[in-house]
RNA sequence: GCCGAGGUAGCUCAACGGUAGAGCAACAGUUUUGUAAACUGUAGGUUGUGGGUUCGAAACCCAUCCUCGGCUCCA
């Protein structure tokens, strides 16, 4: 069935060609696969684009599928192909063609219609029973943004119209949740003209979700046996210029700013001053491991299109460590950041994540310090715990980092697209470049290994992440306001005032909802803020010295203790708990 | 940065060449409420910014900034 889905999917896309190429003569054919949700084509087109084309475009292709065309497959030599579709102007199609290996190549006619392509397709056009086209889009021949800029038309396609609506349904519910949407509702942050985009004003909600963050990384940080350190958010260019980033980072970098006729670089990463810590004593082997942490805030140029609420962003904090170890230390190493990672999946409740080994590009080494020997020996170092992990993973080539190769761990956000958190580097530039190191049992100089690491990635982007992961309605120890208690007339409100006193003295996020409106306003705006748990005192309560409890889910509690209350909810912000998320 | 679509009140949107409006939020008064929105009123905008066209511009043109969807790039 899948199979099926994505033969009609990819003959949807012809289909769709046939018809822009009857409506725009002329038009010059890229690439048109089938993806996950339904199909695109990339086109070259005198006629640019625009939105009410689709309907056109969706008209002529009902016209198609109405015909009953059939898929024509055919063989000929390379040449002939080449010769083809030289005659038809299809210079992207001859380009496709002379990449491919000497043989036979095939191609496929639907009428007057015929695209390069490896097959296979439904058998003719009437099979086709639903589509809908989406959008148009921008996209580099060949994904190089040196080569021409194509259109792009997408379009979606499912087994059958229920299937379509329902995907469609699904992406409107997803929406509702994207974390600039909820960041919004919620006042958790804004990103704002004046400041500049990409960059992130945390309003008091937002600060407190980012203060519980900060402190629970800090924590497990220790636990694990990391220092923690703290520097400055520029340093001299001259700093920049020794670890390198001047030039291979220089187009991710703020522009230098000159103070007392000095170069100042606002920082892009916390690496080299870490170093410099390091650098501060001789060291012995006896001190290694080292790991220093720090939330270390950041600056990179990002190019404006591609800045996204707190995905992406021109300022971030990362919950950075460096660790300086011995080559012995290594694998140990990685393998306890590797485990560090999956330990915040598991707390967070992060089940649909993938791992990548992101390794070099050889054929472009002069994107890359380190020798070829260095290389394949840190990548066969990170493929080595991954192994014995058994963690199944993907390995892409090219997405190292500059300066060594890496393993990432990316989830998935509301709306299907995925992001990288988790990342364990490799980096066999900056302690050369730096010329660390430290004595030996020998008494010799060595050189130490140098791992980068963050675990939350950055923690704007982990925000954004958990905020659509738990819809906004975060467990109790994240939770901005964790209680709320709610007034039902005047003569309560002094009793409320104490009991919000009482709470907070327990280290209880409390606030009191003493406005003259309706018990029934009161529930539906701490139930829209997504506070987990409501008070509601009234008269009774007052005079019993108890406290009615409203959950999330709407259950009530009655004529509970305070102070027991101020126990479970202890308690449950104490584990760290997911347990009790969906009472 | 590139292609495309957009910026109107705090938020969600209307008006689309002829006096900028609505709902929610805010504020004030009234109401004192028992489980998802009390009532009345007030205030709030050089329509992103700067130019231009026009008797007249939120609307048309140019530039610029920002946002959104992709591409490319990344934590």
């Amino acid at each position: 069935m899948e199979n099926n889905l994505h033969t009609s999917r990819h003959s949807l896309s012809h289909i769709m060609a046939k018809a822009v190429q009857e409506l725009w003569p002329g038009t010059k054919l890229g690439i048109g696969p089938a993806i996950d949700n339904g199909f695109y084509y990339d086109f070259d087109s005198e006629h640019k684009f625009v939105p009410e084309d689709l309907k056109t475009i969706e008209a002529k292709m009902k016209e198609i599928i109405k015909s009953r065309e059939k898929f024509v497959c055919e063989s000929m030599s390379k040449d002939d192909a080449i010769k083809l579709f030289e005659s038809r102007g299809e210079v992207y199609k001859v380009e496709l063609v002379k990449e491919l290996e000497d043989g036979t190549i095939s191609i496929y006619r639907t009428g007057e219609f015929i695209d390069l392509c490896k097959g296979p397709h439904i058998e003719h056009t009437g099979l086709i029973n639903n589509f809908k086209l989406t959008h148009i889009a921008g996209a580099y021949w060949k994904g190089d943004e040196k080569r021409p800029m194509l259109q792009r038309v997408y379009g979606l396609s499912f087994e059958n119209k229920d299937a379509l609506n329902a995907y469609i349904k699904q992406q409107e519910e997803a929406a509702k949740r994207d974390h600039r949407k909820l960041g919004t509702e919620l006042d958790l942050f804004s990103i704002n003209e004046n400041v500049g985009p990409g960059l992130v004003l945390l309003h008091p909600k937002g600060g407190m979700l980012r203060k519980e963050l900060e402190d629970w990384i800090k924590n497990e940080n220790i636990k694990r046996g990391y220092d923690m350190v703290y520097s400055p958010h520029v340093a001299r260019l001259h700093l920049w210029q020794i670890s390198g980033h001047a030039n291979f980072y220089s187009e991710n970098m703020f522009q230098p700013i000159e103070v007392d006729e000095q170069k100042y670089q606002l920082k892009p990463m916390n690496c080299p001053f870490h170093i410099e810590i390091y650098r501060s004593h001789l060291r012995s082997y006896r001190d290694l491991p080292l790991r220093y942490s720090e939330l270390g805030t950041v600056y990179r140029y990002e190019r404006s299109g591609v800045v996204h609420g707190l995905f992406r962003v021109r300022g971030f904090t990362q919950d950075d460590a460096h660790i300086f170890c011995t080559p012995e230390q290594v694998g140990k190493e990685v393998e306890d950041c590797f485990n560090f990672a999956l330990h915040i999946m598991k707390t967070f409740g992060f089940k649909n994540y993938s791992v990548e080994l992101s390794v070099w590009d050889e054929n472009k080494p002069e994107n890359y310090t380190g020798t070829k020997e260095d290389w394949e020996k840190a990548q066969a170092a990170l493929e080595a715990v991954l192994n014995a992990n058994k963690v199944p993973y993907t390995v892409h080539a090219g997405e190292a980092a500059f300066y060594g190769p890496k393993i990432d761990i990316k989830v998935v956000d509301a709306i299907g697209r995925s992001w990288q958190l988790s990342t364990i580097q490799f980096d066999f530039n900056l302690p050369g470049k730096f010329d660390l190191e430290y004595v030996g049992n020998d008494g010799k100089r060595a050189r130490p290994i140098m791992i980068h690491r963050a675990m939350f990635g950055s923690i704007e982007r982990f925000m954004g992440v958990i905020i659509e992961h738990f819809a906004g309605l975060f467990p109790l120890w994240l939770a901005p306001v964790q209680v709320k208690v709610l007034t039902l007339t005047d003569n309560e409100i002094e009793y409320s005032k104490a009991l919000v006193a009482k709470m907070k003295m327990a280290g209880i996020r409390a606030e009191i909802d003493c406005r003259s409106e309706k018990l029934g306003a009161k529930i539906r705006e701490a139930h829209v803020q997504k506070v987990p748990y409501s008070i509601i005192v009234g008269s009774k309560e007052a005079a019993e010295n108890k406290i009615t409890l409203r959950l999330r889910s709407g259950t009530n509690m009655e004529g509970l203790e305070v102070d027991d209350f101020i126990k479970t909810l202890k308690e449950e912000v104490a584990a760290f708990s997911l347990e009790n998320y969906y009472k």
